[in-house]
DNA sequence: ACCTATTTTTAGTTGCATCTAATTTAATTG
DNA sequence: CAATTAAATTAGATGCAACTAAAAATAGGT
């Protein structure tokens, strides 16, 4: 049984290896607000319970349990956050914060019959997977926004480490999951973006908002959302 | 800010207080499972936030600010277990320990945007009352179903201070809320009770069961739920 | 290859929530 | 009303999760 610290640990571990990088000390203890001698002793901890191997001064590596118990987190956590927008009317930019505890709830039968209730979704509000029953995550062909050629149709598929902050401004300018948008321009200047949306209105994002948004290819003739 | 043992302490003393009992050192610990020198501890600390006064040796008593807060408990936890009832589809006796985590998660939007959710209801599904926004409690007169009389119809309105394994019980005997019984005979000998519902079924309660159960009178032109 | 800056770990401290054991206070009863 | 019993409190210990400060190990630059 792991407390709510570990859990916190074990998840912090875990986005940051998912991302390619290195789960380091000091990247986790940043992550939570914490000191680098407080995860040390935590990642011990994680060690022992057999959740992930800890080589001291090299770096750590998530077991097979410890990764099924990470997607497990990951897994309550952006279900709730699918309850919360579509079933509580909380905007996207709300959730992260109160996910953060609903996440420690343990309550196996909890988690299936709140995803069984959303319809088991695939996506949370943010365009990231939540992992199955079983740990499994659905696969898609994203692109980086920013590498979208002038005079694509493109949709927004997902908003990656994206701060409550830059939620809000996204939410503002418009953009949400499944827009559909249209790339006018790069600017040279400032990297900057010219996009404009299905009803004509033309927005633009900076290269440091741009940066954050995920894209499939949307054809041209069939169209999801708005 | 409570932590979360200060929470259970606050709304423990709250329960028992309730009662119209007293919320002795030994009582509450009890209730959470604790021994009596660390419910002092905490009592002290919940003293010294001035939510409730203690008079060592003599008792405890709940100031408006101690009420206020342990009604706001009350309120989440009930809606939370309407919630697992009505939209996930727990079992009246699956709920109270998911409850009792997910009464501690803090954020004022989650509880009133759960409420709303749920057609702010006044009744949990047990029967206990839900403070609304202002702590105030629905008024209701109730009846202890052993004072009811033969050939009395009734409605069962709340199961008080019922353990889940009576709930599971009652559950399997076809008793829930709302239900309307016919009062057939009190057994002189064992003090239990001959009761028949709509269906013309018979349901046989002990007298130990049947303390639990607390009656509306039910008119017998007017009816709510089967 | 050595020195230095950075990262990580260890050691020792604090606050919290519990416990057991000892003490104090209140209640009961002969 | 004194003695006994029961209840509550205090004292002291433990485990957890954090901290600061000190020590150790690694990585880079000359
Ligand atoms: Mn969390
Ligand atoms: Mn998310
Ligand atoms: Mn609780
Ligand atoms: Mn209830």
């Amino acid at each position: 049984m792991l407390t709510r610290s570990e859990e916190d640990h074990l998840k912090a571990v875990h986005a940051l290896l998912g991302d390619g990088g290195r789960a380091s000390t000091n990247n986790v203890a940043e992550r939570l607000g914490t000191k680098a001698s407080s995860v040390t002793v935590m990642l011990k901890k994680l060690a022992e319970k057999g959740l992930l191997s800890h080589a001291p001064y090299y770096g750590v590596k998530l077991t097979a349990k410890g990764k099924a118990a990470a997607l497990k987190l990951v897994r309550k956590h952006r279900l709730w956050e699918t309850f919360l927008v579509e079933r509580l009317g909380f905007a996207w930019d709300e959730v992260h914060e109160v996910a953060e505890q609903l996440e420690h709830v343990r309550s196996e039968k909890l988690t299936d019959s709140l995803a069984e209730y959303l319809g088991d979704p695939a996506f949370d509000p943010h365009g990231d997977p939540i992992p199955d029953r079983n740990g499994r995550l659905a696969l898609r062909d994203l692109h980086p926004l920013v590498a979208a050629t002038e005079g694509q149709r493109v949709r927004i598929a997902a908003v990656k480490d994206g701060s409550d902050a830059l939620l809000h401004l996204l939410g503002r300018k418009g953009i949400g999951i499944g827009k559909l948008l249209v790339v006018k321009a790069h600017q040279e200047f400032d990297r900057s973006m010219e996009l404009e949306d299905t009803a004509g209105n033309r927005i633009s994002l900076s290269a440091q908002v741009a940066g954050h948004l995920w894209v499939e290819s949307a054809p041209a003739t069939k169209q999801r959302k708005g």
